[in-house]
DNA sequence: TATTGTTATACTCTATAACTATA
DNA sequence: TATAGTTATAGAGTATAACAATA
């Protein structure tokens, strides 16, 4: 029979609420940086096997989504906001290149730079992309309220775009 | 001479202000989960380099919190607790009890399962790491206030340990 | 038969160095 | 000489499958 799911020997289990009462007043579990890895961990997971059946994932996303906007950007600077070394860009951007998403153009400006575009086929998956992603982002956060959201996204604005004035 | 840094032709370089607003007023902005990614990689990397000369890395120094805590918990849970796999675990364990820091113990309730405790040296290095990794925190969030981080830190414990009443 | 821990493997992510072309 | 991009490589992080010990 067809529906038989695999046997997966080490799966992920839930911690009781006992239990997560109790690690919750540990003293880790009071540091930012553990609680952002751990909570951004499960909506990566989550993003990324949506965006599986455009052919994306959270950083190809994220590229093709700049790529699309009209802020035309070197790869080094493309680099400098991914939070990616300018080397890790090239293999991203060969990526979308290969699916038809982007373009590589060199800047007229300065012929060392190269510019990367979307196509107009990256524009469209783009489209159905985010709307995935958006979805993505409300299920993971379902025990936050829609206030608690926008607190959120402002506090996180605030640490990425320091000079942007919120 | 001494002094000379290592040249590094892949260098980050940073975004100017006039840029990083045009950044900021694009779409992709606007994602949590886009932003939570950059904001935290900067974090996490800072992290890592500083708990370096106490061996240790985020990862580890969260293990290591978690097994200095009274909660005593089985790899299993340790596996829920930091959202990763079962399987990851035993690896990170066994490095700890390379560097001495824990001892794995059987669970005498159920003897398949393993207890990981820290000992007194892992305990007495915790105390360190946990003075880096608060520091290392409030440096990451230097665009933050007090009360701004009070909150970020109640979002995410919200998203975290959603059973645990913030 | 089901679950915990373990080992093995592969793929993604991250970090660093060296090379090339343009400036 | 300095910078943008590229290539190569190694190590950390993540995901999945199979197996032994215990329940």
């Amino acid at each position: 029979m067809p529906g038989t799911p695999k046997p997966r020997a080490s799966e992920r289990t839930e911690l009781d609420a006992a239990t997560q009462r109790a690690i919750a007043s540990t003293p880790i579990a009071d540091e930012i940086e553990f609680l952002a890895i751990k909570a951004f961990a499960a909506g990566t997971r989550l993003i990324n096997s949506r965006l599986q059946e455009l052919g994306l994932r959270a950083r190809s996303y994220s590229l093709l989504a700049v790529s699309c906007s009209p802020v035309q950007l070197t790869q080094r600077e493309l680099a400098s906001l991914l939070e990616l070394d300018p080397s890790q860009i090239v293999a991203l951007v060969d990526e979308l290149i290969d699916q038809g998403m982007v373009v590589r153009e060199t800047d007229p400006r300065d012929r060392r730079g190269r510019i990367v575009r979307a196509t107009s086929h990256g524009r469209e998956l783009f489209e159905r992309a985010r709307a995935v992603a958006m979805q993505s982002e409300a299920d993971a956060l379902v025990t936050l309220n829609a206030s608690e959201r926008d607190t959120l996204r402002r506090l996180l604005r605030q640490i990425v775009f320091p000079a942007s004035g919120t």
